[in-house]
DNA sequence: CCAGTGAATAATTTATTGATTGTTCATTCT
DNA sequence: AGAATGAACAATCAATAAATTATTCACTGG
């Protein structure tokens, strides 16, 4: 890593701090430049703008949501139903969890999407793309009924868009959320997979809450 | 009808017209007193405050919308999947062209919600009714397979939360929200339909938007 | 009495100003 | 030369004052 990407990471390191205690708004250019002991307009070397710096900080939390989520698909699991529900829940409890113990990075985000609005669509376009795999994955065992792998991946994606940040629509409890979100999984998988010898597959069943990726948050 | 309902329906009237021109908060007590022939004071017998006279026209507003959606459910239809398919997408077509139209409409709602949390529960509660009364028939009927008619109505109204105000969440076009709702509808009914000689039900076909019922907006 | 008034008051909103902050760039360092 | 500076300028924000508005209530005319 050059020095010049070093520089950077720095200002960045600081911005994650003050942007993540006392917000973007109240964060001055000023004060990032003193923690990294320059003056503000070296700053501007190195990022366009204030706002592209929370660009930046966005961008890389969303990489590591995403993460979050996959990271859910190593762990082995007897099939893609199961998959999929642990990936869906996964959400569910990462973006609850990530809005009630860090405001201030939903803030960040809101910002960063209402300046660039193509931020949110490659977000999402991430987010599904997990979603994709997993369908794929279970058409191929021939576990799920899919026609059309694209098309299901967005249904998929669409229907559970409540689960994704749910205090931004409602003020459920987090277990509310999860039961309504069960209920809403048993619906979806028996439209993906068929029926076993004439009986809907059975309701979905809220997972376990995986503690071995409950990192502390900063 | 009294004396004293008519003078409150004027109020209402004024309101409404004032409202949707320049908006809840440009329009001031005084004027709507003049509109109405009478003292500003005078109002105050009629309404405890302003944002009561707001919560009276969101309440109605919310409560013909209903109207608009139960209307669906008179036209005589082959099956309750055609019911449930054409209530939700009038849904969507109706809530797009209220914002697309009407914008104000939502402005004053939003603005009744954000003082009173509970109106928005109850809206939501009575267009949660409707779905439930197809699926409760559909599953009478036996062409729906339900185990828990209140929980998979629940589930249904999540799963279809983006396409309610659709601009709120998305800027898609009507017609790429049409096609989305299409592939959540499949998914939902062959999970609400058992399979019909091993083969999943067909995909949902958008429906005709419904011309009789489209009256113009004031 | 009582529906209705309108001036008085309290609460909000808007306008104005001064201070702060984001950004640029001519200049200084190394 | 390239890296960094910090004063200068423009844009934004915060604080305050001024104006407007919501609400009340002692009063009036019927």
């Amino acid at each position: 890593m050059s020095e010049s990407d070093l520089i950077r990471e720095k200002i960045i390191g600081a911005a994650r701090e003050r942007f993540s205690h006392y917000g973007y708004p109240k964060t001055t250019i000023a004060e990032l430049a003193d923690d990294c002991a320059m003056s503000p307009g070296n700053i501007y070397r190195f990022f366009k703008g204030k706002i592209d710096i929370a660009v930046e900080i966005a961008r890389r939390e969303a990489l590591s949501a995403v993460e979050v989520i996959e990271a859910v698909l190593d762990c082995p699991v007897r099939s893609s139903r199961q998959r999929l529900e642990e990936v869906v829940f996964a959400d569910l409890r990462y973006t609850f969890h990530l809005l009630e113990n860090r405001p201030k990075t939903l803030e960040l985000a809101q910002i960063v999407v209402s300046d660039r609005p193509q931020f949110q669509i490659e977000s999402l376009r991430r987010e599904r793309r997990v979603f994709q795999r997993i369908l794929h994955e279970g058409q191929a065992s021939g576990e799920f009924y899919i026609d059309n792998v694209a098309a299901t991946t967005i249904a998929l994606h669409a229907a559970t868009t409540k689960y994704r940040y749910a205090q931004l629509f409602t003020n459920q409890t987090l277990s509310e959320l999860e039961r309504e979100l069960a209920h809403v999984m048993t619906v979806i998988m028996r439209g993906l997979m068929p029926a076993q010898n004439g009986k809907p597959v059975a309701e979905t069943v809220i997972p376990q809450e995986d503690t071995s990726s409950m990192a502390s948050a900063s």
